[in-house]
DNA sequence: CGACCAATTTGGTCAGACCAATTCTAACTG
DNA sequence: CAGTTAGAATTGGTCTGACCAAATTGGTCG
């Protein structure tokens, strides 16, 4: 997955899977440098490198008499993707929360977009939007050209603050889902009205509206989510139970 | 500042530092281990560490060939504290971008905290409330209970994505307020609405009038704080000027 | 049982070495 | 003169082995 290429990341993703999986308690202590530089047939060097790097996930803590497991809500971030993957099917709460959030943060994305947008750039949202619009049916597509429109939308809106943080969830998220193929069914009347409640936002430069409209998405997008994962779980289920069968 | 002690989280710092402080131009190559070693006498593992660090904090991109400068707004959050530490005064435009995604963040927090509050904890969050409204004038109390408000809300919604950002952006941001003085002023009226405000949507378990609630107050401590900043600002101008001045 | 001290372990750091891949340089060629 | 290319120098990746100071551990003694 994330194998860098490089001995330190592979040992520090395979403790941090390790750890995320709870194989440690919380406040625990680490085996020594030493003991993993053997275990991992790596140099204590490429261990010191890859515990360097989990400290500053903040799943670690490096002291002197060994490194100590940290709380996981004491970490950055950057863990959530690793989170989300450790298990075959993500925990849904843990993708619901998500969601939640990056729901927020886009609806807060749109409010100050359409604060400070130019002429121009109204002009080329409400060409998005359009398109969007059209693209109705088209799964894929639609997909695709909400994606740019959000992207846009933080363009615009120039937060530097909520594009860290999107760096840090964005990417690793979308990219499981899909790998997942967890396809979230959204309805074309859905869409519709989504367009249409930005169309007028856009129109009559609502920011408010535009905000409560992309967090009333991202509320829809939670429950089709929600859906598509406890299928995906059911059907992990009947495979892990006819792979039994099979041995 | 964040000297843990060990070299190479110092030399991390000194290089994270020049990074933000745009010494180093985009895609630049830094300067090659064996130099940074000999730069700050140390070994080449002490830097290939900190490197390692930077790396993590998306600042950099460690090839062999050389380690290149990445965009900022490409790196982890973990990056918004130092950023805002590297000027005397912190950037305000940062402050305030910073100020409303924290917003947003405990505006998602109460909403979710009244939609799950069991009954003990309604009455306790409405508990704080009152002992909120009741301790009005006296600045660092009210702080501290508005923080410890907060705290407990977020307990309530229990939101890891939400939790996990909160620890990278809150702890740097308030302490670094702290160190420089800069104390918002905020006037009893404001708070004697916010208090009602939010007695009243735990009085009838109103999640979205605690979040707008919530939201407004966070609108008006970007004001309070921007207004603190740039008084800082000036002040510190003045220091310099009649520093310059006397030598 | 608890306080205390010594042996061991642990992280922090350094020096020096080798490899493979990249980058740089300069000679070579059309 | 521009473009190519082969070779040299540089760079990151990794390993070994060593030393120190702080922390942990375990046993001893009051």
């Amino acid at each position: 997955m994330s194998a860098n290429s490089t001995i330190s990341h592979e040992i520090a993703s395979l403790l941090r899977d390790e750890i995320l999986r709870s194989q440690y308690r919380r406040g625990e202590r680490l085996p020594s440098e030493r003991d993993l530089a053997a275990r991992f047939n790596a140099s204590r060097g490429a261990v010191r490198e890859a515990l360097s790097q989990l400290e500053q996930l903040g799943l670690i803590r490096i002291l002197p008499g060994g490194a100590r497991v940290q709380a996981i809500d004491a970490a950055s971030i950057a863990i959530l993707g690793p989170l989300m993957a450790v298990n075959d099917v993500p925990d849904p709460l843990l993708v619901d929360q998500f969601l939640q959030t990056f729901g927020a943060l886009a609806a807060l994305t749109a409010r100050s977009a359409i604060n400070k947008a130019s002429n121009e750039e109204m002009r080329n949202l409400q060409g998005m939007v359009e398109r969007l619009g059209k693209l109705a049916g088209d799964f894929g597509a639609v997909q695709a050209q909400w994606r740019e429109l959000l992207e846009y939308l933080a363009t615009v809106a120039d937060n530097l603050a909520v594009r860290l943080i999107g760096n840090d969830l964005k990417a690793q998220f979308v990219e499981q889902m899909m790998n997942l193929g967890i396809n979230p069914v959204m309805k074309p009347a859905t869409i519709k009205q989504l367009v249409n409640s930005l169309k007028l936002a856009l129109a009559s430069k609502d920011a408010e509206l535009a905000a409560t409209t992309i967090q009333m998405h991202f509320d829809d997008l939670r429950t089709a989510v929600s859906e598509a994962i406890s299928l995906k779980q059911a059907s992990y289920q009947k495979q892990a139970v006819s792979g039994l069968a099979g041995q």
